[in-house]
DNA sequence: ATGAAAGTTGAGTCAATGTTCATATTGGGT
DNA sequence: ACCCAATATGAACATTGACTCAACTTTCAT
């Protein structure tokens, strides 16, 4: 999938070889697999490093704890998602275009990578300070971009921050219910469904 | 706050007298008290039992185990939340109405109570089962409703479920948010700007 | 009053697993 | 070839905390 694992190991304990930096790239993979498939506390280090196929002290000569790693994960993984919504996005025609198209790359997203969906999602419980960081940094680009939409004159009047927050959780939440849960709407079917929502509204015309 | 317990102990453990009743019953705050502060994981029976006062291998005469104590507070939680923002909501004027109510009171309930909903989302990860169960029969509900507005005119046309999942979601995420993050702004005002958004669209008029 | 059912007690059991460490292996630079 | 820092190994350690159980106390129907 992604890159796995850059700013992911702290200062000392850097890998310094080639054959260092492999093993701390399959370690990675394996912690998303086993976290994501069992959740922060039923995965065990040695279900890691089973799965990575080294023994378990190798685990340790490259991170400091199993919640270190955990944080190194998600805070990868809040790269990751950002980085593909705003890929996706890029060159939409309008704000309702990008709003669209955004949310539809969201909900692929979750579809193709839910062990992700689920590390991010869990880490509100395990590392909340990481948790509040991915959400806080996501809403401020959302409301960045409705401002600057607001000022072209592609959307009403409103409170940018507080719009930002209401579509996130929209998003998540559609992501859960038919990205993970269900998979039978496909996710420009829900992310249509969803915009005309926001965009026309509720109120009967 | 709420009745605390009917239906939360399995059949054979249920208390065959007063003395037990109460006894349940204090266990079940300690719970929320004690899963609210620490999460699942970090509880410990021993908390829970030192919190309510009893006993360590009382919690066992009326508890098959941890777990099936988290299922029943969930589902409690979940009753209560469900009534509060019914209750609150029952006699607003039209739909529109209606949504700025129970958004104010969902909001008003996550601040009175972050317990509560520490307890339901972190069900996600410890009883996946109730959690989705939960949120279905709030769904459910939820769409019901929009579907009988649509009928009698109050909101414009649109798939309910797919919209009920929306605005729980939004709800969700203001709350976490607006209502446990930071607390500068009222219930009100935080549902009359997010209702402005989901009533009149995003769309420049 | 009385005995049996219901309730209470907390020390002890037991399994799980995160982390350490002494030892062995390896590979890249000279 | 050779060396040594980096890397890999897995048995052993230490902690934690859910759950059991045999003995004790309280309650209440008769």
């Amino acid at each position: 999938m992604n890159d796995m694992g850059q700013a992911a190991v702290s200062a000392d304990k850097a890998p310094r070889t080639e054959r260092g930096r492999r093993t701390v790239r399959k370690l990675l993979e394996a912690a998303a697999q086993e976290f994501g498939a069992r959740g922060f506390h039923e995965a065990a280090i040695t279900g890691i490093t089973g799965r990575a196929g080294v023994a378990l002290g190798t685990f340790y000569t490259y991170f400091e704890s199993k919640e270190e790693l955990f944080r190194a994960l998600v805070r990868d993984m809040s790269h990751a998602v950002r980085q593909h919504v705003a890929e996706a996005v890029r060159g939409a025609g309008d704000r309702i275009a990008a709003e669209r198209i955004g949310l539809a790359a969201f909900i692929a997203f979750t579809r193709q990578h839910p062990e992700l969906y689920r590390i991010i999602e869990e880490a509100q419980f395990v590392a909340e300070d990481v948790y509040r960081e991915h959400y806080r940094t996501f809403a401020a680009g959302y409301a960045r971009n409705l401002a600057a939409a607001r000022a072209r004159g592609e959307i009403s009047e409103g409170p940018d921050e507080l719009r930002a927050w209401a579509l996130i959780g929209m998003s998540v939440f559609l992501g859960m219910r038919y990205g993970i849960w269900d998979e039978d709407m496909s996710p420009a079917e829900i992310a249509d469904r969803a915009i005309d929502l926001v965009s026309g509204g509720l109120r009967a015309r």
